[in-house]
DNA sequence: CACATTTATTGACATACATCACAAATTTTT
DNA sequence: AAAAATTTGTGATGTATGTCAATAAATGTG
């Protein structure tokens, strides 16, 4: 028994070494192709990070599409000297500076490791190329764009429409993984509202 | 000559029956696949509006995606009695209520033209199995997604990052159709001012 | 062209949220 | 475990922008 085990983890890391993110695939693409599978395992590679080490830099052109397997990243701007956060990212989420990986041009966006953290990455070039050999991967690509697309929308309707309270409340309740696992002056910036105001919220509610 | 410009006029209709679409996608996709052209030719058809009328309504689900030929909408929520716009868009631009139209799901926005416009369309499922179909549709429903993806980042940038006079002055740099075709009530909802505080500004800088 | 309706402007006042300053609590480092 | 550093909480005060109200300008309509 304890040997069927063992066995059994071994054959699986060793054919699918990248099993979280074709997991994950899966959940978005049903019935993926295999040629897929092995185009994932074959060509993402892994990196990892240290906690506060930088994984994109203003500045600098986003050459690659990065998908977390273990840890939290921070993308920020800043502005007159103020940080503003873009966005938080966690386990399962593809990330990249969009605008300056589609159109390899430089970013004024920074990403930041909250904590440790391990990604599995693949570079434009080569997703391009995937993306032009095979229609399979080309559809993985849009549906992924969609996805983005989405959440953009979403994170626009709520700047565009609460005020600092129904944001945060929104918040709590749509991704409350965010209110969980990131410090308050990060998910204050996040709402576009200072410290010293979701403070005040925060104790109003208890 | 003057025969042959008529000719050439007959000729260019009748074979082109949409060409400012074709020829707007050609800004994105040089060597534009004859099939897809030809398709495109058989799959959109025309719709007009006149102005005031609604293209979508809150609650309903988008089945389809518009390239606007002529004339001008708007897009927008109703939130708490009051009218905020998403967006607005222009000749050449391709519309549809995004995460409603990807996901075959009610949306809560509405769009209306200020206009009289004339549309071309093509419904969700028409559109998915030419993506099914065809690789080279594929790719260029990819293509604009990620455009419309960058533009929502940018208004992201814009919403979060500025100031009332920012914002403006930012519109008025990067999208000048903006202020000069659109009442200023709703370029103030678009910024997520009031008009009131849009028309202070403006008196400010003359 | 005159009248009606909509849109833009301007002033007085209200308010949500920011800023500054400092104390308390929590986390990290040694 | 103590010390240092970082993050969070709280009060006093400031300010950008909102709200309400009334007028002016622009646009639409018979």
């Amino acid at each position: 028994m304890v040997f069927r085990i063992y066995f059994y983890q071994i054959f699986y890391l060793e054919y699918h070494p990248m099993q979280e993110l074709i997991s994950h695939i899966e959940k978005f693409i049903p019935n993926l192709d295999d040629r897929i599978r092995q185009d994932i395992t074959q060509f993402f590679k892994l990196r990892k990070l240290t906690k506060g080490e930088h994984l994109v830099h203003e500045g600098q052109i986003s050459k690659n599409v990065y998908f977390i397997k273990k840890g939290l990243l921070r993308n920020y701007i800043i502005k007159n000297d103020k940080d503003e956060t873009i966005w938080f990212c966690f386990p399962e989420d593809f990330i990249t500076v969009f605008s300056s990986f589609q159109l390899q041009i430089p970013g004024r966006e920074n990403t930041i490791a909250l904590t440790d953290c391990e990604l599995y990455w693949i570079s434009f070039e080569k997703l391009e190329e995937l993306n032009a050999q095979s229609h399979a991967w080309e559809r993985l690509s849009r549906v992924f764009t969609i996805k983005f697309a989405i959440q953009q929308e979403t994170r626009l309707f709520m700047l565009q429409t609460m005020n600092a309270e129904e944001k945060y409340d929104y918040l709590g309740e749509h991704f409350p993984h965010i209110i969980q696992q990131i410090p308050n002056k990060y998910v204050a910036s996040y709402l576009g509202i200072t410290r010293e105001t979701l403070s005040r919220i925060r104790a109003r509610k208890t």
